[in-house]
DNA sequence: AATGAATGAGCATTCATTCAT
DNA sequence: TATGAATGAATGCTCATTCAT
């Protein structure tokens, strides 16, 4: 008799392990913060000894970037994919926008983990700015300036710091759902911003 | 003999010591991180011993919580005296923007507690958010609803979502200023945030 | 009422404990080996905290090696000291063999861990020779020479192997005794040693 | 098609498997010490998996014991031989030394092992003790007491203590040879042991 | 009020051993 | 036989907090 591993080579026993323990630790992290977070219930969590999450990750460290990490690429790779379908800068910062809060709406523990508990060390900021999220301001940015070039947006603006303020204005908006338990949908809440954003940016 | 003491009734010793342990706390958090400063550390940066800390505050965690509750306050009252020296609804946040932004500047150490440290767990963010932070934001709503009120501001937006964008656009500026280890100036990016909400909220 | 600690301000409390775990660390490593031993058994054998080991000693290491430190000085002044109660070469090296096997035999948990536990690492093997032991064998070895100035000794044998040897065999008898659960005197065989090492090096 | 496992039957892998984990063990030990080596670094040397060195032995400790007992029986065996070409006591006595530090000076990692590793605790140093060791110590004392009947050594010593001292003066020669990062040839030394210690035991 | 020695709960990580394949 | 992924017990050390002085 064949088993299941047999018929699913694609999705080798390997992969699901270290998915289990960083979904895991996404659960339990959100839960308890980052560093009241015990790498033991991150093991129990995912049904797996603790020393079965030294197998896959070096560190309790190495988890937290790991989520970040994924989850970035996740998102850039959603996003640039996004850019593609349209041509019309205005529509292409709304689509990034509505992105940016259906991806944390739809992930209440992986938000908390983006929203505070990545935020908590300068250390770890300083890596996650260079990091992945280096790369999302500058896919703003780029979009904007594209903008710019078209004439759809104002000339004088900063790139820089336009894409610094739509990400910031978004950025609180996740914030704050996350703190008020989330009584309402995050999605929804971007037309908002970017009503104002683009009024704000508007060539004309 | 008269000691320095009796000659400062004013300013007795014991708000000497607490204040000394309070900025002491924030040099140690903003160069250690919440996490990873000892108590130990802060008692000798503030050239007390461990224990008298103890005489001061609660806990570690109500250090944090102390130097958020002052410096809200101090940052509440300073941006209500500004309010009342105009009554033009745009020059109101302008002032609250420059506000927000120099006080942030001004105090690197301070800054970096803010921005970094206080965001590091659900919990305190949650009460940080119950506390003068939800103050601050209806600061900035009531200004722009009295605004609204007075036609120069769009009267379809909502308040409170509102608030939130521009704090969060500053919110933005100021960590990416701190992450970037500052090579330009704080406050000037005020302007720019300005420029575009307010010409993205603008009535007309 | 005066406490004894005010009555005996020769002996501070500081040294009291630091004593304490040092002769409970002697106790526990002889019984347990020091790889098995907790630092916890150490502690509790002392009656102190597991935490107040680490403000008398920088780690469990530290405090192997402080036993040995200690020791070997103690040791080596008694040596000294008593070379100079006589001028006799033969005498001299008798004095130190019998003070080398009277002080082992008289402390069988010290003993223990110098013949056993000090033995197993090269790396401590190391430290161990550069250290105290180093001086111990040029004790010997100067008391040797200085009889084959005085005709007392053969000239043609090399000190420093001299002393090696006699060490070496004195060493052993040490090391048989603990094995053997001592069921003889160990302080007598620095006779039967003698016999054999005096006869041999004898000048004649 | 016949495999090089059919050509050498009488050295079947099983013995090749297990002697490859030895030597590798030998490796290991001597150049991390025997609580730092791990069982998978000895694996790794050896070429075979984590897990095929537990059907060879039943634990990491008793690969220790495994090459004790070898190298004991090895050595024991090849003395018992070497005495059988002689008849004389003194030149017995001679052969056993020289081979003693012949064997440990062609082999530092051994060496290493032998000395320092083995010794790191009560317990193995008595099971050791009881072992082989115990045999060594027995064949240097039957040659020496062969030696006292023949008039050749002096009757009033005591052959247990004779061995041990021989022994003990050996077994520093080797400890301090390790030590000194061997910048000499260990086994000439035997000769300025033998010079002393004959000369200390002789009759007359 | 102030001290700082003492406390002891808490935890990330390692690694010998097992066992399903 | 051989593998190597998985296990989970084991522990040195830290540090917030207390309290006798």
């Amino acid at each position: 008799m064949r088993s299941a591993r047999t018929l699913n080579p694609e999705r080798p026993v390997v992969a699901d392990k270290r998915e289990a323990i960083l979904r895991a630790a996404i659960r339990v992290f959100a839960h308890n913060g980052y560093f009241n977070s015990k790498v033991a219930d991150i093991a129990s969590e995912a049904g797996v000894a603790d020393g079965t999450v030294y197998l896959y990750f070096k560190s309790k460290e190495e988890i937290l970037h790991s989520i970040f990490d994924r989850s970035m690429e996740e998102a850039i790779a959603a996003g640039k994919q996004l850019l593609e379908q349209t041509s019309d800068p205005r529509e292409k910062l709304r689509r990034i926008a509505h992105l940016h809060l259906e991806r944390l709406g739809a992930d209440r523990d992986l938000a908390v983990v983006f929203q505070v508990e990545l935020r908590g060390s300068t250390k770890f900021m300083e890596e996650f700015s260079a990091a992945g999220f280096a790369e999302y301001l500058k896919l703003i940015r780029s979009t904007f300036e594209a903008g710019q070039q078209a004439g759809v947006f104002r000339k004088e603006l900063n790139g820089k710091v336009v894409a610094k303020i739509l990400f910031g204005a978004l950025d609180e908006m996740a914030t704050n759902w996350i703190l008020s338990q989330r009584r309402y949908k995050l999605a929804p809440m971007a037309d908002q911003v970017l009503d104002i954003f683009l009024n704000g940016v508007n060539a004309e």
